[in-house]
RNA sequence: GCCGCGUUGGUCAAGGGGUUAAGACGCAUCCCUUUCACGGAUGAAUCACGGGUUCGAUUCCCGUACGCGGUACCA
């Protein structure tokens, strides 16, 4: 394996829906690795499949990518060197590679149908082996070019019958390799199926196209999830065959991102209430709808700093990492080996430790957006600036800023007049209303001004300031939330603030 | 079933032959705050089990259990 030659590693995602969150984990350890070696990222979409081919998910990937900030040197969209960059538009090019393997005799044609392969697994299958494969032993029991005479072969093979190119995997050898994660791995052969490496319809396999393209993309490492360790060892005998050992990138298999009970699904986030998804993905058959973490409120900056510490950490106590941190911290060797379950609640920890972190003005300009996202169109941006600052503690997500901020733009819709009904009185009532004559008076509109007018006369009246302080911030907020109540006052403005006094008195009286 | 990979509080995790086994999220209590938060303090809670190796194992080795992944002409 070779350590010399340039960082190239790749991200190669099949476009058939929702880009997960492992995907972006994904993506950010190979960017990271990328960035930090003055390396390329390559973005290769595997559509090899034809039947899962889902119309608007390969645009959906850049899409999040670019909303991620993890944008590709080398793809379909910024092109490259290396193209095509998408599989189906290579499509010619592996067959080739498969026929050399059968001359060589390490793969071979076979010409069972589905239904005989079926026929197959129902035959072989035993309470001792529920799953039989298609293995050293059975291919001597199939049709294939390994059975059928020379002739015959040639014969299927003329009159275009349909079949694929499977490996002929070696009986009991070990076959291992270095992960760089895990350290020494290997596997036997004798266990490992003939997996199809070339398909009827002239694609090749994930097992084909994968080692093909990284070495002919000259990919120098190449970083899966763990999904993917299993097969391993058919991409490390491929990797021997068709390019040499010594050509081979060096492997990683990132550990998975688990949900509440095993494996995270998008069932996983319906049912708790949290994204999966990068960004909302709508299923173009179904036209299900399932929420991203973009739409959620989430930063990217906290999106990515979640991600890069589920599964890996820099040694020390800082949980807190930029983009540009996480380029020069990052180590494939501090990557765990185990799976992590997603905690929303962390993650959610992280996204208000980045509305906190965050430059207040470009804070800003965002929360402008999920505001107008939702209808409150905020011309007015110094006064937006000021409200986001003093409310900014209090919103984990950005769309919490909508019910934080947007009785500063609008009168209350719903007043939770329950919270005072209770205790109010003619007192009260009339205490308000000198209140507001005294607020109509008041020539300094400061909060501080408008807290000690309000505090002597309440004094006045034989009125606790704390009896009086709720009902005003309900008459200005609407409920039970927000900040200091002058404060809100102040930037509210003299004519705001007494007319929604004024209001619900109204309603109270 | 078989194969592979894992296993430090509820979760993310540091550590790695001798430690009071960090820290964070969450939770609880208190302080601050005449709201809700922020912030501060305190607390409960962890080395899956059994054998080795060793003067000494959470740490190394072997089993077992458990979890996850794979076992497709899907990636």
């Amino acid at each position: 394996m070779s350590t010399d030659k340039k960082v190239r590693v790749r991200f190669a995602p099949s476009p058939t829906g929702g880009l997960h969150l492992g995907g972006v984990r994904t993506v950010l350890y190979n960017y990271l690795f990328a960035r930090q070696h003055g390396g390329d990222f390559i973005l290769r979409i595997e559509d090899t499949d034809q039947t899962r081919f889902v119309p608007g998910a390969e645009e959906y990937i850049f899409q999040c990518l670019a909303w991620a900030g993890l944008e590709p040197d080398e793809s379909v969209k910024q092109g490259g060197d290396y193209g095509p960059y998408r599989q189906s538009e290579r499509k010619e090019l592996y067959r080739a590679y498969a026929e050399q393997l059968v001359e060589k005799g390490q793969a071979y044609y076979a010409f069972d149908t589905p239904e005989e392969l079926e026929q197959m697994r129902q035959d072989f299958k035993t309470e001792q082996n529920p799953s039989p494969q298609y293995d050293y032993q059975v291919r001597n029991k199939m049709r294939n070019s390994l059975t059928l005479s020379k002739e015959e072969t040639d014969r299927l093979l003329k009159e275009n019958t349909r079949h694929v190119i499977r490996i002929k995997m070696p009986e009991n050898e070990s076959i291992g390799f270095t992960d760089m994660i895990r350290g020494a791995v290997s596997f036997n052969t004798s266990l490992v199926d003939d997996k199809v490496l070339l398909k009827a319809d002239g694609m090749p396999t994930y097992h084909l196209a994968v080692v093909v393209d990284d070495y002919l993309m000259k990919i120098s490492h190449a970083f899966r999830g763990e999904e993917w360790l299993p097969s391993a060892p058919v991409h490390i005998l491929l990797w021997k065959y068709l390019f040499g050992l010594e050509n081979m990138p060096q492997w990683a298999h990132f550990p998975l991102i688990l949900g509440p009970s095993g494996k995270l699904s998008k069932r996983d986030g319906a049912k708790y209430g949290f994204p999966v998804f990068a960004m909302n993905w709508t299923d173009p058959k179904t036209g299900e709808l399932t929420e991203g973490f973009k739409e959620k409120g989430f930063l990217p900056e906290a999106f990515i700093n979640l991600l890069a510490v589920l599964g890996w950490n820099d040694g020390t106590e800082q949980e807190l990492f930029s983009l540009d941190e996480l380029i020069s911290r990052f180590s494939i060797d501090r990557v765990h080996s185990s799976g992590a379950k997603f905690d929303y609640e962390k993650a959610k920890w992280y996204n208000h430790e980045w509305i906190k972190k965050l430059a207040p003005e470009e804070l800003t300009a965002r929360v402008k957006d999920v505001l107008a996202a939702r209808g409150l169109v905020v011309s007015d941006d110094p006064l937006l600036l000021k409200v986001v600052q003093l409310v900014k503690d209090r919103a984990s997500l950005l769309t919490d800023f909508y019910d934080q901020t947007a009785y500063f733009f609008k009168t209350p819709e719903n007043m939770d007049l329950a919270a005072i009904q209770p205790k109010w009185n003619e007192v009260k009532q009339l205490f308000f209303a000198e209140v507001i004559r005294n607020y109509e008076l008041t020539g300094d509109w400061k909060a501080e001004t408008l807290e000690n007018n309000f505090k002597e006369i309440a004094a006045a009246n034989q009125l606790k300031p704390g009896e009086v302080m709720l009902p005003l911030r309900i008459m200005l907020v609407g409920g039970k939330f927000g900040p200091h109540v002058f404060d809100i006052a102040e930037i509210l403005g003299k004519a705001e603030t007494i007319k929604r006094i004024q209001h619900t008195l109204g309603l109270l009286g």
